[in-house]
RNA sequence: GCGCCCGUAGCUCAGCUGGAUAGAGCACCCGCCUUCUAAGCGGGUGGUCGCAGGUUCGAAUCCUGCCGGGCGCGCCA
């Protein structure tokens, strides 16, 4: 249990002593101040305002109803109403120990576990990953490696976009290759070009489009020299991509992949079920689901199209037949869905279609968390110099050779096989910490020198607190796992990292329930800045320093590389011995 | 036209279930390496929280309106 549960808890038994009804919340918070004490409960004022009660009365009540034996030193109403918490240093270590036992094991037991489906990532085949697939796959990600960890039973679900319209331009591009004795891994090397070249053949020769829409009939009819085609690019896409998740070090498997293709088969079910249940209806030809609940003030429905008018069906229908998937088949009691926050309507609407249509039981938590865009230093969305799509490949080549030339420059005694090593970590890191420590529902600039400047909020900054810690046990020849010494808390620098140790369980915790990996980042930033200030200040194998408060030192350094290790492992960024 | 998101220090960003004197990094200025990695630490300058109202003991945070920017809105995904 962490402090703040713990103190909630107290609090609540307080209050409802003191004769305060519930519903009132004892808001326990950080305090923002040194004098403040280490926790505030600033519920006593909210509570005031419901009871029409002085604040500091109610404050007293529940001061003097509280049981914080052994947590706090001392309690005081301050201010308004504020109550202040001073813990006790004796329970801070005790805390501090019990968590570097936690660390140990590979995941917690969450209560109860749930069946949480994640879909992210998600890329187009027959196309190369680019920037646009960056934050979904890292966002999705660290939040799935989160929910595990806490004990959930996690389902990743890539649905990959491998069957689209477009499908039928590419076969038709690849047989006239072909037939002019192309093979077909040539034709396909380079599937950016191959793509353009496919596009500008069908937006320029009327003949050519028209047999690509003809194929695109007969791929979904289940042809099977369309589908033989059609599967040279899935083959070789899914490739592609799983040399991009490897890259990134993405937790996403072969298993993982559910493309769109998977529901075909359910697609004309899925409309048949909206017309029985009489959420579809024919117009201007073709199938279309009308939500009341999502009209504008002008009372017109939102309106959905799930069948073209010539029989084809849409990601709609798909997305519906997926939900049904999840909810039914694979029993889900969460689905997260990270998308692009400009497909905010269209979640809206599937969602809603689902639950109308019973494909989604009530209780299923059906979850959209949109973000924002990656832009350039021009404030536009991140492109090349030219203009066009960055792709993944080349973005995260950039990202190691900046950062091997860096590793060079800082340190010049690394051996070539080391230093590619690091440049690797740091370079990856870098570039998944700058777009996972902002908010994700906001755009955000892209910038090469912030993100690899190694001072401030970075990836390397975190990863350059562990390789001081792991420098520490290096030259005292210490191995952690022989550490079984009890933590002092003395020094203000002691009990500040110790504090922010103490926060890793909370903040996982609000990660795992609001899907916002930036939150972990700036905890990260705050524990690693809180171990750079005590190793400035606490020394550690220095001449004078005691046999207990040496072992003390070495405990809390090892927790806290615990803690930086943990954390940037949920959010798949790797740390190393040395840099 | 309707809807969603954003506007916090020169720059990049936190803070938003209302809480005490709005934080950090960069940049700029001043200190700290014979002592555990200076890719570091300590200190300083810098803000009408877009504007105007409202609710409240208390508003960057909630509500309304306006200004500015981005995005979306039935046969692409």
């Amino acid at each position: 249990m962490t402090i703040r549960t713990l103190l909630n808890d107290r609090f609540q038994a307080a209050m409802t002593a003191a004769g305060i009804p519930d519903g009132c919340n004892p808001s326990i918070a950080l305090s923002t101040r040194e004098g403040f004490g280490d926790y505030q409960a600033n519920g006593a004022m909210a509570a005031a305002k419901r009871l029409k009660t002085p604040p500091r009365e109610l404050a007293q009540r529940i001061v003097d109803n509280l049981d914080l034996a052994n947590i706090a030193e001392t309690v005081e109403i301050a201010g308004p109403g504020f109550i202040n918490i001073h813990l006790d240093p004796d329970f801070l270590a005790a805390q501090a120990a019990a968590l570097a036992t936690a660390l140990a094991a590979p995941i917690r037991s969450a209560d109860p576990p749930l069946t949480i489906v994640v879909d992210y990532s998600s890329p187009n085949l027959a196309k190369e990953m680019h920037v646009g697939h960056l934050r979904s796959t890292i966002i999705g990600d660290a939040v799935a490696r989160v929910l595990e960890y806490l004990g959930h039973h996690v389902i990743r679900q890539n649905h990959m976009g491998d069957w689209g319209t477009q499908f039928g331009m590419l076969i038709a591009e690849l047989e006239d290759q072909l037939g002019v004795g192309e093979k077909p891994e040539m034709a396909l090397k380079d599937l950016e070009t191959f793509y353009q070249q496919a596009k500008r053949h069908f937006d320029d020769d009327p003949a050519f489009a028209t047999r690509a829409r003809n194929y695109v009939v007969k791929l979904q009819s289940g042809d099977r020299h369309c589908r033989e085609l059609w599967q040279l690019f899935i083959d070789i896409s899914v490739a592609h991509s799983a040399e991009i998740y490897h890259i990134l070090n993405v937790t996403l498997r072969h298993g993982d992949i559910r493309p769109e293709s998977a529901y075909n088969d359910d697609l004309a079910q899925v409309v048949g079920d909206l017309r029985a249940r009489g959420l579809a209806a024919e117009d201007q030809g073709a199938e279309v689901v009308f939500l009341p609940e999502l009209a504008d003030r002008n009372g017109s429905p939102s309106a959905m199209i799930v069948q073209k008018s010539d029989g084809g069906y849409l990601y709609a229908t798909t997305d519906l037949a997926a939900l049904r998937y999840r909810a039914g088949v694979l029993g889900a009691h969460r689905v997260l869905y990270f998308i692009d926050a400009r497909q905010s309507l269209h979640m809206k609407q599937v969602f809603a279609t689902a639950r109308k249509a019973g494909f989604v039981p009530e209780g299923i938590s059906l979850e959209h968390h949109p973000f924002g865009t990656m832009m350039g230093a021009d404030g536009r969305p991140f492109k090349t110099r030219s203009g066009g799509t960055v792709k993944l490949a080349d973005l995260l080549a950039e990202a190691v050779e900046r950062a091997d030339r860096l590793v060079a420059e800082k340190d010049p005694d690394l051996s070539p096989e080391a230093r590619a090593e690091v440049a690797r970590k740091v370079g990856i890191g870098a570039i998944k910490y700058a777009d996972l420590s902002k908010t994700r529902t906001n755009d955000y600039l892209f910038n090469w020198d912030a993100m690899l400047s190694f001072e401030g909020n970075t990836a390397p900054y975190l990863q350059y607190a562990y390789t001081r810690i792991r420098s520490i046990f290096r030259r005292a020849a210490v191995d952690p796992e022989t550490l079984d010494s009890r933590i002092l808390i003395i020094a203000p620098h002691e009990k500040q990292l110790a504090m922010k140790l103490l926060q890793f369980d909370d903040v996982v915790e609000q990660v795992a329930a609001e899907a916002y990996p930036h939150i972990l980042c700036n905890y990260l930033y705050d524990l690693a800045s809180a171990f750079m200030g005590f190793y400035e200040h606490c020394p550690i194998l220095k001449d004078g320093v005691s046999a207990d408060l040496r072992a003390s030192r070495l405990q809390l350094a090892n927790t806290t590389a615990g803690v930086l290790a943990k954390g940037l492992e949920l959010l798949g960024i790797e740390v190393m011995e040395k840099m």
